[in-house]
DNA sequence: CAAAATATCCGTATTTATACGGATATTTTG
DNA sequence: CAAAATATCCGTATAAATACGGATATTTTG
């Protein structure tokens, strides 16, 4: 049997889940807890084999409670069960540590197979999670390449203010925030400002 | 007793819910379906008070089902808790009847409270639901402004082409377009194409 | 700590976007 | 169905953005 708690404070998620799995013969819902303290409570005397944890939660979230599982109960695997399908919380789940991320739409089975999975040592990501990592580390691979400079500037411009404008807001002379924006354009491989703020926009720049 | 249907294609939901309202002495669930389609086949023989609809579900949506319930059975009081929390689907909700309008991150007492009202004959709507309707107005009444020649100018804008180019890819003169791109940034109440990028982003327009 | 890379700054010339004014075609409305 | 409103189209003039070339200051890296 694998042991198994689950943190998550909504009472339906919670509940909806522990029945579903209790209905499985692998599987084992040791406790169920609304928040990180609570859990942290219950661990030394539960060995449990791997935590769900959702993000969002009132004091400590899910993200953080990886980390701090991985140096209080190193034994203990983390999954994210969330319904934030946002590549940067993947990429800071997996920085912290998890062994897994699911979205709270996936259906049972696949919920039941990722416990398995990861209990057998592997790491558990789906494809939609996969997806949502590939656009992350893009984005910020193009995020980092711009200055701090440059993301004032181009705040300034999205904001649409000219040219002269941002050069009279920051106090320099009209020729340098033409050359910003050209490096900027450069930067992220467009050809204008209409493109450059489209892409900005997707990149999460503005 | 408010008896209450159930109609969403996630088990961990559905099972999740039933329960909950089980629990409360106000409140039966009479069945639970997976389907638009199962549901309208249960009703005949079940006198539900309140039926509890999903948005995404397999065949039949669950606005559509709103309007569905409606007409055949027009003492039903739809309720939508589903997952998205975008204004277009509040208002179709709302267009199609809808008593209720619930994220499924609210808590049981709040579904409760949601159904009890409803059953009362008054409308349930939260404060994040309502904040979202007064986004989707302001959206609409903004977006209805730019007329379908505009909306495709502003597309290839938005991708990056000069006035030229678009001139060429819908075969008009190049002032045509000038005047177009004109004609949207009044509409749109903006200055110049990097704040038109930005607005027509957060409109949707895009 | 020195070399290399990057960020910040500027001038001139060219290209593009926008303002202004005006016309016909299409759609909405009383 | 006619009037009003809106969409679509175009020319000329001005304002702004971008390309190109070049310099110093700051930060990173071996």
């Amino acid at each position: 049997m694998i042991r198994v708690s689950i943190t998550d404070d909504h009472d339906l998620f919670r509940s909806g889940i522990a029945m579903l799995l209790e209905k499985t013969d692998t599987i084992e819902v040791i406790h169920q807890t609304a928040s990180v303290e609570e859990l942290l409570e219950k661990l030394p005397e539960s060995k449990v084999d791997i935590a769900l944890l959702d993000i969002s939660m009132k004091s400590t979230n899910g993200l953080d409670a990886i980390s701090i599982l991985k140096k209080m109960h190193p034994t203990i695997r983390s999954i994210v069960l969330t319904m934030h399908n946002e590549g940067q919380y993947v990429m800071q789940a997996i920085r912290n540590g998890a062994f897994g991320y699911l979205l709270k739409d996936c259906d049972a089975e696949e919920l039941a197979e990722a416990i398995l999975e990861v209990f057998n040592g592997k790491k558990y990501f789906n494809k939609d999670v996969s997806h949502l990592m590939i656009e992350a580390v893009n984005k910020e691979a193009n995020t980092q390449k711009i200055s701090k400079r440059e993301k004032e500037v181009l705040q300034l411009v999205a904001q649409g203010l000219t040219t002269i404008e941002i050069a009279a807001q920051l106090f320099v002379s009209k020729r340098t925030i033409e050359t910003h924006r050209s490096n900027i354009l450069k930067k992220l491989e467009v050809q204008n400002t209409a493109e450059l703020i489209t892409k900005a926009t997707q990149l999460g720049l503005i």
